[in-house]
DNA sequence: CTGTATCCTTCAAGATACTG
DNA sequence: CAGTATCTTGAAGGATACAG
């Protein structure tokens, strides 16, 4: 749980972007905060991350308090992920995240990829 | 006002992510949100950030439209920085991420500087 | 299905010296 | 005062192959 979050901040924003920050965490709780998901789903629906950093980044999280882990043996491996209580309390700074990033979007002139492709197994 | 935001991304918050993230740029906005700074201000209320990733910062930003540059020529140069429209908009985004770092920062035990150092000439 | 292990590239950031 | 200019390094991220 140490991780590296044991340093002096500048600021609390600062703390704050250290553990949303980077390329993909905010991405993957962004879905993570619709609900439980299993590996293959998460990859799915960030299909632009490798699979290194999926798994780097989750196991960050997880280290970080933001995710649970939680594995259920079987013929088929499962693995699921959870928001957290603390993951949860992210909820208001993610949703101000979005916001502003659409607003800005717009005015900046920036595309933003799919709003929520949803989980299909077949199209048809 | 082209800058790195002429790209697809995965979603809005990464895009706000894109502008806000990094290392300096959220501290200094929390700075230039409590009021226009001029250049040395900035460098005393950011003293760990070295002068190359001020200016680099600050022209990003600027690029950014987040906010205004205004120079003053005379016997001593004066720059001052102030929040446009645009950066003023972040507040609501920046105090979420201010608050859940306060937050997170309890939990995880993490340090942070200080609270404001205001401005003082002398201490006495 | 759920990951590890490597290798490689790029870029943000740091240190420091210098300028109009 | 308000910046530039270099040089260097570490970490982040990407591609891809392999494994239980």
């Amino acid at each position: 749980m140490a991780s590296s979050l044991e340093r002096t901040f500048n600021c609390p924003v600062e703390l704050a972007l250290e553990v949303l920050g980077g390329k993909w965490k905010v991405v993957m709780l962004a879905r993570l905060k619709e609900g439980p998901l299993r590996y293959a789903e998460l990859r799915r629906l960030v299909p632009r991350m490798s699979e290194k950093m999926l798994t780097q980044r989750l196991r960050e999280l997880e280290e970080q308090g933001l995710i649970l882990r939680v594995t259920r043996p079987g013929a088929a491996k499962q693995a699921v992920y959870t928001l957290t209580q603390r993951g949860e309390s992210a909820r208001p700074t993610l949703q101000a995240l979005y916001d502003w990033g659409v607003r800005i979007a717009d005015e900046v002139g920036a595309r933003i990829e799919s709003p929520t492709p949803a989980k299909r197994r077949k199209t048809a």
